[in-house]
This record gives structure tokens, sequence and C-alpha cells, in this order.
DNA sequence: ACGGGTGTGACT
DNA sequence: TAGTCACAC
């Protein structure tokens, strides 16, 4: 019910709600509760996070040396948190007996290997919820099984604070009568195609169905997906992730209270890109990352007239850290998203004076994340400079920046950003483009689910931006170069640092799991976040390590001018970075073999 | 059940 | 690469 039903109900009941910032609402909160149970589970084997509060364990490792080891069946006893397990396939009625019986199949002797490892699994997993609960004080439910759907399915079926065991014997049973619906990725149109086009309705409908048939109807991938999970086979890895890989500020405006105004736009994407450029800075400060990519997201619609439900586009461009930056890059793309979505007869001359459009939602986000390897302490800072240098407004200087600025610029020559105020300071800028994909570590993983947070401090909230003032404070300004023509050029042909930082090759992780993972997912419930702060240092001792691999670049991708816009002191950097022996043969960029003009294949001089 | 704020991945 | 769509928490 809602929260009036609710007070009008029990009125002494105590109702928690999500702290706000900036007009929207701030799950920062969630967000530190999510890491610190992470860097828990991390710990214990490879791990994923699945979402702002789920994680997937992949727990082979840890279950088969506890099986070498120390094997159930060899412990005098067994911990009281594991013997309450669920195992499908067990009846647990009377209350007395079930911990016999599930100290019983976790300690069989004549069990199928599979399931002796399962049986580990269930012995690590409680231990892991118990850490969990003793140092963040959530609780959290799991799922222990032989692959991450089966996993996944099992932690949602005890909560809260529980943990269900799916033994290999146990998978048939559990599939045949559950609903489609039930299983991830069919909770939403397949599912529902599934069930009217082909009257499917539980998973062991499914298994009728040749896998020929169903890739007729869904596609050669999806067809033999659907064929395999109707079997419990599931082929998905655990990703080794503990970060996200994109960052987003948004907010609805539903109804009466859509945005009308090219300014009150304005405003609210100022306030969305000041959250998101708060969520960078933490990123860079943290965990060492850069994003590259801005985008742009808007819903809207049209009064009155005719396909009044157009949809708005998306549109991106190269992340420029600055906090003023980000501003004026998201509004520049709401401009030309906008002007798209009204089409050539959006055109001002409309007397009267509202506008017809109605924007119902805003979204910023920032992706393309890419790790900045160890040691490139100067490059750290010149991002923190960057995002320091406060305003030089003065026209001229906006019209030079905005001339740097690729993609969210390459509209704003002309428009008004009249009523807006606000001088926008432009800074000297780099952009940067593209990047490359993650360079994952292998932890593990796992996630939960706050149920009641009684956290009415928002300031438990670790990072403040201390380090990088969001704006204004003196200006460092000369050290770095303002021209804008040069960077330019070089966003053209997609080539900046982070071209630079894409190359570090992540070191082959190695570790290729295959079947019969024990992978858990866990969902947690409840938690009064606790002031608890710096565990942050063990994160950054978990990402650090990753990056101390070895990386290395193709000189063909560096660009000469973009080298040359760099500080005296990057420049130094870089080149001790450098590897002569990754020098490619041929022009070429990216690896992808395609000829590429404009760049230098030879160390660049360096400059001052 | 529904809505808001996020986030991921497939596909074009 | 940019942009859309589906799905999930």
């Amino acid at each position: 019910m809602r929260g009036e039903e609710a007070k009008a109900a029990c009125p002494d009941i105590q109702l928690v709600q999500v702290p706000v910032a900036r007009g929207k609402a701030d799950l920062n909160t969630y967000r530190t509760a999510g890491s610190e149970v992470v860097s828990i589970l991390a710990q214990s084997g490879k791990c994923e996070r699945a979402s702002i509060d789920e994680v997937y364990l992949d727990l082979t490792d840890a279950a088969e040396s506890m099986l070498a080891d120390a094997p159930p069946e060899s412990l005098e006893s067994i911990d009281e948190e594991a013997l309450k397990s669920h195992i499908l396939g067990i009846n647990r009625e009377d209350g007395d007996d079930f911990k016999e019986s599930v100290r019983d199949w976790i300690c069989r002797k004549d069990a199928d290997r599979r399931d002796k490892l399962l049986g580990c699994g269930i012995i690590i997993v409680a231990e892991l919820r118990k850490q969990v609960l003793k140092e963040t004080e959530f609780s959290c439910s799991a799922g222990v099984a032989h692959n991450k759907m089966l996993a996944k399915l099992a932690s949602g079926m005890n909560k809260p604070a529980q943990q269900t065991v799916v033994p290999y014997a146990a998978v048939q049973e559990l599939l045949t009568s559950l609903p489609i619906k039930k299983m991830k990725q069919l909770g939403g149109k397949l599912g529902t195609s599934l069930q009217t086009d082909l009257g499917i309705v539980t998973v062991g409908d499914l298994l009728q169905f040749s896998e020929t048939k169903l890739q007729e109807h869904y596609g050669i991938n999806t067809g033999t997906w659907l064929w395999n999970i109707a079997r419990g086979i599931s082929g998905e890895e655990v990703q080794g992730r503990l970060l996200p890989k994109s960052h987003g500020s948004g907010k609805t405006f539903p109804g009466p209270r859509a945005l009308r105004s090219l300014s009150n736009v304005q405003h609210w994407l100022n306030q969305l890109s000041e959250e998101l450029y708060e969520r960078l800075s933490s990123d860079l400060e943290q965990n060492k990352r850069i994003a590259s990519t801005l985008t742009l997201h808007a819903t809207a619609f049209r009064s009155k007239d005719s396909d009044s439900h157009k949809k708005f586009p998306s549109k991106s461009c190269p992340l420029r850290y600055g906090v003023t930056k980000v501003q004026e890059d998201a509004f520049n793309l709401f401009q030309a998203a906008l002007r798209e979505y009204m089409g050539p007869f959006g055109t001002k001359p409309q007397g009267n004076k509202k506008e017809t459009w109605r924007i119902t939602g805003l979204s910023v986000s920032a992706s393309k994340i890419v790790d900045i390897p160890s040691g490139t302490s100067s490059i750290m800072r010149y991002f923190q400079s960057q995002s320091t240098i406060p305003s030089c407004s003065t026209s001229g200087c906006l019209q030079e920046h905005v001339a740097v600025t690729p993609s969210a610029s390459e509209s704003c020559s002309e428009q008004k950003s009249a009523e807006t105020e606000a001088a926008m300071p432009p800074d000297k800028d780099m952009s940067i483009t593209d990047t490359s994909p993650d360079l994952d570590n292998s932890y593990g993983n796992m996630d939960m689910v706050p149920e009641k947070f009684t956290c009415q401090d928002v300031s438990c909230q670790s990072n403040e931006a201390t380090e990088f003032p969001t704006q204004s404070g003196s200006n460092k300004g000369t050290q770095t170069k303002t021209s804008g023509q040069k960077i330019k050029e070089k966003s053209r042909g997609m080539h900046s640092v982070v071209d630079i930082f894409k190359n570090y090759s992540a070191a082959p992780r190695s570790k290729q799991e295959t079947q019969e993972d024990s992978t858990v997912s866990l969902t947690s419930n409840r938690g009064s976040l606790s002031s608890s702060t710096s565990h942050s240092s063990e994160m950054n001792k978990e990402v650090g390590d990753r990056r101390e691999t070895e990386w290395g670049y193709k000189v063909g991708e560096i660009d000469q001018s973009v080298f040359d816009e760099l500080p005296y002191e990057i420049q130094r950097e870089f080149r001790s970075f450098l590897r002569p022996n990754k020098r490619p043969n041929a022009g070429k960029s990216k690896g992808d073999g395609s000829a590429s003009s404009g760049i230098a294949h030879y160390f660049p001089p360096l400059k001052r």
C-alpha cells in the first residue's frame, strides 16, 4: 500500500524514505551499502556485481579446495547456518529432524561429485552470509546451485535471510512446474510471446519443443538459449566485475510536472549533471577510472499535434571532465535532440509563448569507463585539475570552447542559450573519445537487497568530493593549454588520452571454468546503515591489484596533436608507458587494420 | 501493482 | 559509434 494508506492504518508506523538531493532521489546510500557487501563477498571467489544489490559468486575453486582439504564428511560439526539451508528435494517438515537431514545430505559419502561441491558451497555461503551480517548488519538470501540461472532462481525461493540449494537431482522437478515468467529474461515480452504464441506456460511445457522449432520462432541464439534453460543448462560465466560499467542520473517529470521551457530543462540538466559529475569524480578518485562518453536521454510528447508520441532521440558526445563542461554538453545534446525531435518544423516562429513540447523525463549518463593504469599519478592530477578549473566565462571563450566540443557543440553554434544565464565557464578542455572494454578482474560477487533502511543519515555516504571540487576555487589555468582547433581535430579522429588507455591490455585473466560451477546469488534484506565507512581502502586495494598488469599501446594510435596538447608532465609520464615493441607495421588504428591518417607513428617529441 | 531511478546487453 | 529496445532490480 502507499505510504498515506499505511499511515492511516498504522499511525505509529515508521516509514523510511529515500534521501533527496538536488531535487531528486539520491541513491548513494544504497550504492555504498552495495559496495560494502561486494567488498566482503569478493574475497571468496570470482564475483560479479549484478545490480546495485545483487551479486553472483563463482565458488568453484573454494569448493574444490574444501573438498580436497577438509570435506564436510570429515568435519565434526557443520555450521548451524548451513544446516538451516533449504535443500530442494528434501522435506523439512517438523522442526527437529531437518537439520539432521541437511547434515546427512551435505556429508553424504556416495554423493555425486557435483553435489559434494554443492555441499561445500552451502557451508561457504552460510559463512559468507554470517560475515556480511556481522560486518554490515545487512542480512541476505542466497541460492546455491550449479549455474547462475539456477542460483538466481533459488535465491528468491526463501526470503528473507535464508539460503536455498538446488541439488543436481532436483533440477528437473524444480523446472517442470515452474511458470516460465519466473525465469530471468522471460519476465517480459519474450515470456509473454512464449505463452500466447506457443501456449507455453511452464518450463516443462517448453521442454516439449525442439531446438529447431524454438529457433524458427525466436532465432538461432534465443532458440538455443530457450532449449537449454528448459533443461537447467546455462553456460553463463560469472563475470569478474565489481564496479558498474556506467553511471547515470535522471528524473521523471510526470503529468503536470512536465518541463515546458528550455531554461527549466537546463536547470534540471544542471542538477543531473552535477550529481553525475560527483559520481564520476568519486569513481576517478576511488577506482582510478575515467568515463569517456556522455549521453543524454529524454522522453517527451507534443501536445495536440499528430504523432505526439514520437520518440525523443538520445544523443551522446565525448565526455569532458569538469562539472560545467558536463552541464554545458548535456544541454547542447538536449538542444540537438530537440531540433531533431521537432523536425524541420520545430523552428521558432511560433508566436505564442509556451513551447509545443513537454519533457517528461531527463537523464544524463556516463559510459565507456576505463581504468587508468597504476602509476599515472600525473594523469590523475591532470583530470583533477580539469575539474577544478572554475570559470573564465567570457563569451569569446565560450565560442572557442564550443568549437572544441565535438558532438555536443556541433549544434550549438546557433541557438540561444539566452535565458539560461549562468556563465558557462569554458575551461581548457580535453575531449575524450571512445574507450575500450572492461578489464575485469576476477573476484566473487554477490548482491544484497536492503529491505528496511533505517539510515536517516544521508551523510553516511562516503564520498565527499573534497579532492575534486566541483567548481569554484582558484584557477590553475595556465598549465593546460586552451587551444581548440587541434583538439577538435583529434577528437574527430577519435584519438585522445583515453584511446591510449584503452589499449592497455587486461592481462589474460586465465581462469576458465566450465561446467558445474557453484554459483551463488545472494539477496539481502534489512539493514541499518551504520556509519561504517572506511572500507574503501579495501576496495581500493582490490581494484588496485589488477591494475598492476602491464599494458601496452600502439604507437600508431596516438595522434601527435593529442600528445602535444597534454601538459608536459603528462607527456613525460606517457613516455614511460610507451612500448616501442608494440609499434605497428602499418598505420592502423584500434588494431582493426583500418588505415587511418593523421596518425603519428613515431614517438612524439616532448614539448614544453 | 506501479512508478522512479538505475544499470546491462542485444541489435541495428 | 550512435541510438533503440528489452529486461531487471
